[in-house]
DNA sequence: CAAATGGTAATTGTCTGACATATGAAAATT
DNA sequence: AATTTTCATATGTCAGACAATTACCATTTG
């Protein structure tokens, strides 16, 4: 493990970098204990404050756990779904917040990739699942919901949707998919027609999905996705 | 901008959140300019290297970037797709490794994924996009490539199969799932015969695109995946 | 003898202060 | 007017120190 002095970037950067490959790599494996902050001084030349740095890095993106005491000090960290999806979710928020993209490219991307699970869903789909989204279709029908808690109740309808398929590679990749897209349904106030039509649709998917039929679950996500397209149609012209 | 040191976390992990939400929340918008480190010490009543670690997080995750200089300081970063593909795959890729998933459920979850382009790409695929899957098929078909090479070259197949629906989100979005799964096909290795099954799919594949054929690009697809899985089977008992 | 107690070493978390370096802008000079 | 110099500001890096936490070990105590 050694760096480049001359090289532009930091050296807090280029030590991440090079710990990170080693991880990536495999020649740090999953709980092995990285050399303590003096060590890791000694191995790069640098101080301290530098390899924390550098070591703060890895811990944002859950690379390494960190811990205190006598038999502490940075650890390859497990990079558990959780983690995970947390991420994912983050990265294409932010990517979708800030880069002019179409609700209608958003839209058209998610449900293509959330009709993706329309089979696997109606083979597997077990009763929990299931009743998860019947459970929120009926909090969906109840007047009075708040635009925010019935977007809510959305994405949870989704999301148990996507978990039916009990692929949770899967389920890992749709997160971001599914639930990136709240922040622009949150925009849209939906009147109770609206509503009463997006919930006969998810009532669709999920009768679909009780008769174990995929293709149908795929139209049903189809239909959605044209209705969805034509209320954000109302609201924005081309790009926001 | 308060945080609370009565936390158990971090100080640097506090203010890294804090300045997250801000950003999240669209209150720091794109190419803002942070408080300096100074500044954002006194407001947090931290220490400057505190301040740095906490920057330092931000900047691993691409949310700020930082300049020196009279008029540098850290900005609000626009999380470019390139970046954003970047972190996608890295994630993937870590998780598939770290957490014992089989070779089927990755690769159930990558097709299915996958398939979901089926329809836009036939729809959409460019002349430019066509030639690049040919292209990559014509590479393929050269012996004496080694695994690794024959193995990139799929890997530019999908990825081209994929922007041809000419819908970045979603590019970003399968990046992920299609970029991962190369460390698991890098441990396959290819007989001749193995790698003329292949490139036949692809070749229908392209095809079927070339015939704006959607349902054939998802047939295409599914084949493929039964090829990948058999060969799989043969390697893997069942975890790895 | 067993268990509770306290000390000790190792390690991360944080702070203070300083210097190095890069960079834009204003001031001085030609 | 154009160029050079100077300067202020900001990040990058370093050194050293102390605080807080934790495992391990020796000691004391019932």
């Amino acid at each position: 493990m050694k760096i480049d002095p001359k090289s532009t970037a930091d050296l807090s950067a280029q030590i991440a970098t090079a710990i990170r490959d080693e991880i990536i790599a495999g020649r740090l494996i999953v709980d092995a204990r990285l050399p303590s902050e003096a060590e890791l001084s000694e191995q790069f030349e640098v101080s301290r404050p530098t390899v924390r740095e550098a070591l703060k890095r890895l811990a944002a993106q859950s690379l390494i756990r960190t811990q205190r005491g006598a038999t502490g000090g940075a650890f390859v960290n497990r990079l558990s779904f959780p983690e995970a999806y947390a991420q994912q979710i983050t990265t294409s928020t932010l990517l979708l917040s800030m880069n002019d993209v179409s609700f209608e490219t958003a839209c058209e991307a998610r449900f293509a990739l959330e009709r993706s699970c329309a089979d696997l869903t109606a083979q597997r789909c077990s009763a929990d699942h299931l009743a998860a989204m019947r459970a929120e279709i009926h909090r969906q029908s109840q007047p009075g919901l708040t635009d925010e808690a019935f977007c809510a109740s959305d994405v949870a309808f989704h999301r148990a949707l996507v978990d039916g398929a009990d692929n949770p590679v899967l389920s890992y990749q749709l997160a971001g998919a599914v639930e990136a897209m709240q922040p622009l349904m949150n925009m849209i106030t939906f009147s109770a027609r609206d509503r009463a039509r997006i919930v006969a649709l998810h009532e669709r998917i999920a009768s679909a999905v009780e008769a174990q039929n995929g293709a149908a679950v795929s139209d049903g996500l189809t239909a959605l996705e044209q209705e969805t397209q034509t209320l954000g149609r109302s609201l924005f012209q081309e790009k926001f």
